[in-house]
Order: C-alpha cells, then sequence, then structure tokens
RNA sequence: UGGGGCGUCGCCAAGUUGGUAAGGCAACGGACUCUGACUCCGUUAUUCGUAGGUUCGAGUCCUACCGCCCCAGCCA
C-alpha cells in the first residue's frame, strides 16, 4: 500500500546489505534451531519468520536444525510437533533438516583438537568447586588446578570420559579462556559433560555430551550459515561463540546477531508455565485454543496467513518490548475478514413470533456467503412463523441510539423482512422474557423491497424449525487481565504493594465459557472440522475436533470489533 | 558498586554520511452500511530518557547523569 517497502527493513537486513556492500558474495544462510523440548509458541513464530523470510527475501536458504544436546530433555515428541507448525507456518527447509546430534562425532572430533592445542583441558572440580572458583560479577575468577594438565594427560581423560569409565559430574572439559574476564561466559566454560543418559536419536553411543556455547558455533559454521540470529540473552555468549569459530581456525564464520524476543500482553510464553498449564490439569493440552502455543492457535483458529502478518509488523528490533495483543487480533480480523463465509447463529436465543406469518409457510431466502465476494454465492436460509434473535438485540426500556429490536420498534432481519415488535410475553413466575410477539412487513423482503421504510439497524436470525443445535466455546486470556491484579496500599507509605508477586500468575476464571444453547442456520450442517465462518455480527469462529455429528462445537476465533458496546458504555 | 544491551506518540517501529520526526495497532471524530463489521476520510510527538556541549542547524556528534533488561547451569 502506502508503505512502500519503507526501505530498508530490519537492523538486520541491513547487516546483511552492509556486508553485501562491503564484497561478502556468499548466499544467505540462516537457520532455526529450536531444542526438541517442548512445543513451539508465537514468539516462536517471529523467530521462524525472520529466519525464513530473511533467506527467502535474499535469494538464500533456511535450514532447520533441532539443537539436541542435551538427551535428558528432548524427546521425538516434540520434534514432530515442531516440523508440523513450521510447515503450518508456511515454511519449507526442503531437504536441509539437521540436528546437533548429526555432528557429535566431529563435535568430538574438533574437542580433541582443541586439547591438543592446549585450547581446552580437563577439569575434574565438583560442580560446586568449579562454581566457586568462577567467581562472581565483580571478582574475579580462580584459575583451577586442572588447567595446566599436560595435552596427553587431558586427552587420555577425555577419552576415557568418552568411553565411559566415569560417572555424571565427575569430570567435564573446559575451555583455556580467561578466568578473570568481565564475561563469565569466558572464564574457562564447559564444553563437554559426562551424561549417561540415552538420546532420542544417537542412543547409548555416546555418554558425554557437548555444550550449546560449544556446538552450536560448529554446527552453523558445517552448515555454512552466515547470519546466526538468536535472542538478546545471548548476546553475551557472542565473545564464546567467536571464540570456538577463532580456536578451530575456520574461516567464512557464521556471524552471531541478537535480537529481542516477543512479548505480548498479558500472555505468558515461556516453556516452564506452558507446561505447567499442561501437566496441573489448567488446559486441556498443548493444543488447547487458549495456549499461546502453535497449535493451540492453530486450533483457537488464527491463520498461519494472520501469523505472518503479524511478525512482519512487529518488527524486529533490539529494545525489549511488550506487544499489544490487539495487534494480533486485527491481522486474525484482516485475513479472515476478506476469507471467511458469513453465516448465521444466535448464541443466547430469544423466540420470536411473527404473528402475521403464515403457520405452515417456509420461505428459502437467497443471502449472499460474502459480501465482497459476489462469486462466493448464496445459501438458502429458511424463514418462518417462529424465529430465534439474539438476547443482546432485544431491550425492553431501550437506551438512546439503541437501533435493534424494542417494543414498538423497528429493525431489519438481515436478508428477510423489517419486523416489529408488539409485544413481550413473560414467564408469570420468573418474569422472564419467553417470546416476543411481532409482526413482519411483507412489502420489505430484501432484494424486493417497495416499502421505502428506513431502519437503522439489521439482526441475524435463525428459524427454530430449521435451527442447529451447536457449542460455542468463547475465549478469553488465560491470565487475569493485568488491571485487576490484586494491588494494596501500604498504610505507611501509600505505595502500592503488588499482592500477586513473584509467585504464579493468576488465571482468568473466565478463559472459557461454554455456550451449549446456540442455534445456527441449517447451512452450517455441512461444515467440517476446521473450516472457519463469520457468524454474522458475533466474530469468526471454527469448528473444533471435539465436534460430534449431534453436537457440532465451533470456537469463536476472535470476535467483531464492536463499537456498540464502548459507546454504550458511555 | 564487573560486563553486555536498550531507552523516538498509549503499544510496536522507521529514521542513510547531522538539515529540520515514516508507517502500523490502539484511541477519538465523521461518511457509508440489509453485519453498530468491512471500507472511507480526518485528528493525535514543536519532539526523540534527562542535563549540558559542539554546530547556521542534532533523534542523529561529544560529555555527564537517570531508568530498564540480561549474565555467576556440568540448560538452551
Amino acid at each position: 500500500m502506502s508503505t512502500e517497502n519503507s526501505g530498508t527493513g530490519n537492523f538486520i537486513q541491513t547487516i546483511i546489505n552492509e556486508g553485501r556492500a562491503q564484497g561478502d558474495q556468499r548466499q544467505i544462510h540462516t537457520r532455526f534451531p529450536p531444542e526438541p523440548n517442548g512445543y513451539l509458541h508465537i514468539g516462536h513464530a517471529k523467530s521462524i519468520c525472520l529466519n525464513f523470510g530473511l533467506a527467502i527475501e535474499n535469494g538464500g536458504l533456511c535450514n532447520l536444525r533441532f539443537d539436541d544436546t542435551n538427551p535428558t530433555k528432548e524427546d521425538t515428541e516434540y520434534v514432530d510437533s515442531i516440523m508440523e507448525d513450521i510447515r503450518w507456518l508456511g515454511f519449507d527447509w526442503e531437504n536441509r533438516l539437521f540436528y546437533a546430534s548429526d555432528y557429535f562425532q566431529t563435535f568430538y572430533d574438533f574437542a580433541e583438537q582443541l586439547i591438543q592445542s592446549g585450547k581446552a583441558y580437563i577439569c575434574s572440580h565438583s560442580p560446586m568447586e568449579i562454581k566457586a572458583l568462577r567467581g562472581t560479577l565483580k571478582e574475579p575468577g580462580r584459575e583451577c588446578s586442572h588447567r595446566d594438565s599436560s595435552v596427553e594427560e587431558n586427552l587420555s581423560l577425555f577419552r576415557r570420559m568418552k568411553s565411559g569409565e566415569f560417572p555424571d559430574g565427575r569430570m567435564v572439559l573446559r575451555a583455556k579462556i580467561d578466568m578473570a574476564s568481565p564475561n563469565l561466559n569466558l572464564r574457562d566454560p564447559v564444553l563437554y559433560r559426562i551424561l549417561h543418559a540415552s538420546h532420542h536419536r544417537t542412543g547409548d553411543a555416546w555418554c558425554i555430551y557437548p555444550m550449546y556455547d560449544y556446538a552450536h558455533p560448529i554446527s552453523d559454521y558445517l552448515e555454512g550459515i552466515t547470519h546466526s540470529i538468536c535472542t538478546l540473552e545471548f548476546e553475551d555468549h557472542r565473545p564464546l561463540y567467536d571464540w570456538v569459530l577463532d580456536a578451530l581456525g575456520f574461516e567464512n564464520r557464521p556471524r552471531q546477531i541478537e535480537f529481542a524476543r516477543l512479548n505480548l500482553t498479558n500472555t505468558l510464553m515461556s516453556k516452564r508455565f506452558l507446561r505447567a498449564l499442561v501437566e496441573e490439569g489448567k488446559v486441556s493440552g498443548w493444543d488447547d485454543p487458549r495456549m499461546s502455543t502453535l497449535c493451540g492457535v492453530r486450533r483457537l483458529g488464527y491463520t498461519p496467513e494472520a501469523l505472518r502478518d503479524f511478525c512482519e509488523r512487529i518488527g524486529v528490533a533490539k529494545a525489549n518490548s511488550l506487544v499489544d495483543k490487539a495487534l494480533l487480533e486485527h491481522c486474525v480480523r484482516e485475513d479472515l475478514g476478506g476469507k471467511a463465509l458469513r453465516v448465521m447463529a444466535v448464541l443466547k436465543p430469544i423466540k420470536v413470533v411473527l404473528t402475521n406469518y403464515p403457520e405452515n409457510q417456509t420461505e428459502y431466502l437467497e443471502i449472499e456467503l460474502h459480501p465482497d465476494h459476489p462469486e462466493a454465492g448464496c445459501r438458502k436460509v429458511p424463514f418462518t412463523r417462529e424465529l430465534f434473535i439474539e438476547e443482546d438485540d432485544f431491550m425492553e426500556t431501550p437506551v438512546k441510539k439503541f437501533f435493534r429490536l424494542a417494543p414498538g420498534q423497528e429493525v431489519r432481519l438481515k436478508g428477510a423482512y423489517i419486523i416489529c415488535c408488539n409485544e413481550v410475553v413473560k414467564d408469570p413466575v420468573s418474569g422472564m422474557i419467553t417470546e416476543l410477539r411481532c409482526t413482519y412487513d411483507p412489502d420489505t423482503k430484501s432484494g424486493s423491497d417497495h416499502s421505502g421504510k428506513k431502519v437503522k439497524g439489521t439482526i441475524h436470525w435463525v428459524s427454530a424449525d430449521h435451527a442447529l443445535s451447536i457449542t460455542a466455546r468463547l475465549y478469553e486470556d488465560l491470565l487475569q487481565a493485568q488491571e485487576e491484579m490484586a494491588v494494596t496500599m501500604d498504610p505507611e507509605t501509600g505505595a502500592e504493594i503488588e499482592t500477586e508477586k513473584e509467585g504464579k500468575p493468576a488465571l482468568n476464571p473466565n478463559s472459557l465459557a461454554e455456550l451449549t444453547n446456540c442455534l445456527a442456520e441449517p447451512y452450517l450442517a455441512e461444515a467440517k472440522v476446521g473450516e472457519r465462518f463469520q457468524f454474522l455480527r458475533l466474530g469468526y469462529f471454527i469448528k473444533d475436533k471435539d465436534s460430534t455429528a449431534e453436537r457440532p462445537v465451533f470456537n469463536r476465533i476472535v470476535s467483531l470489533k464492536d463499537s456498540w458496546s464502548k459507546a454504550e458504555k458511555k
């Protein structure tokens, strides 16, 4: 549109451009390196779109690489879901699927090389001792007694480590860098540890496993990665990343670039938190529609197009940020608005009887499936004497500017006639409204209205005789809204004290509302699981996999924007 | 009080070598409307964390200060 591409793109693209300007001829090569220890979430989508996007836009390639160097946390269950999610998002790694574990032997060989050149040594101090010797943020660390062991001794020990002679934790291979470095990561970091654990791919072939800081730069180098993009917390690790590449004498090295991870308002995306929700049964599973996992939002009904658009709009930078979820919802509405077919369903039905409409008559009205796409055609919607309309579309004593149905007031029934409410029937005991007795104006039929009448409101409806019973699930944030967080006042100072502290975030008790008395037009009977629709005036819905033949279930993906409810509050 | 980052409108975010603050979301007006949706116009930073300095001119350069994030796993 008018954006004109804003020229530069993000700062990483700028780095790529500068590299080329300086003569770097290499084809751009990135990689998405998830650890298979959990499900992907929206935050990962940003990284996926960034890495694959950069490759695509620069005529380069992007690999998928599982960073599986810690057998105690990883599982194939996760690698399958991760691949499914990336494909669903719309990206393809073609034949470039790798595992860090594919390089275990190579990592090992390079480690021996480091030992040979005196750049790494075996340290048999305990974890506690190593920690103590590392120093603190302010105090430098101290070199340990093993630092000056001979190459022969180190090599021998390392080989014995590999052959399984020692128990977990007995010793480690460390890089010999600088115990006094102000960067803790450079104080002789651990490169290899002993882990007698079965790896999801290599089984029991190894009992020593490389650390991320050692394996990652080598993996990148081996795959010919040019730009290794990761999140901000690894910024301090970059000197170590470069040290490894340097110590091994690699040329044409990859360059690590860090960006700020995504945070969404009122959404927690840590694997720890998501896992807890699943394990504590707070949600139905990793794909519960309230989860911020990709499988969760997929089931909620979000589209990959919307997610990709969102990732593009939030930009990429180094400042920690908190993106308003409203932007995500905007992207979802924009995508769905253009393609979801419109149908009518009533969430909270209230009966309407058209007293002047013939008892046994049924008219099949042709109503367009999409106002902006005539080619989408129409469906036939049955119209009869008894109908149901939305509870919210009637007010016994209407407030000002209420353009819907009220005693003595007219509204148009979408695609049908204009009706007028003449009588409100209530249950004598409860006083609840049981029925609205109305009259319709035969001259106002949609498409052939000669009445000249004009009404301000049009509402959706469903024929009582033909209505399809459905369940609708309406979702809200899983977390208690920020404003509702308990806050107490310090009696002395008047300062605010957060009651909910660091502890567990409060969950929203209304995160799921299941409405089982909903009625939909018969057209929806043919809907398939996964199909999305716009329920006129209510929002976008997707047929959920929990549906049964007799009881279709629809998740509300996102509501329509509603300026009325806002105005109403004033 | 060591090191590494970051601070441009309520939320994201552009701002090439200093030349006089893009865009999106949200919000608010209004038009349109057989979805109070969509669309459509219009409004919203004399100001870029603060204070100085250099300069004809600074968000962009210099100095100092303030604030926020990350780092002491044999996790990634």
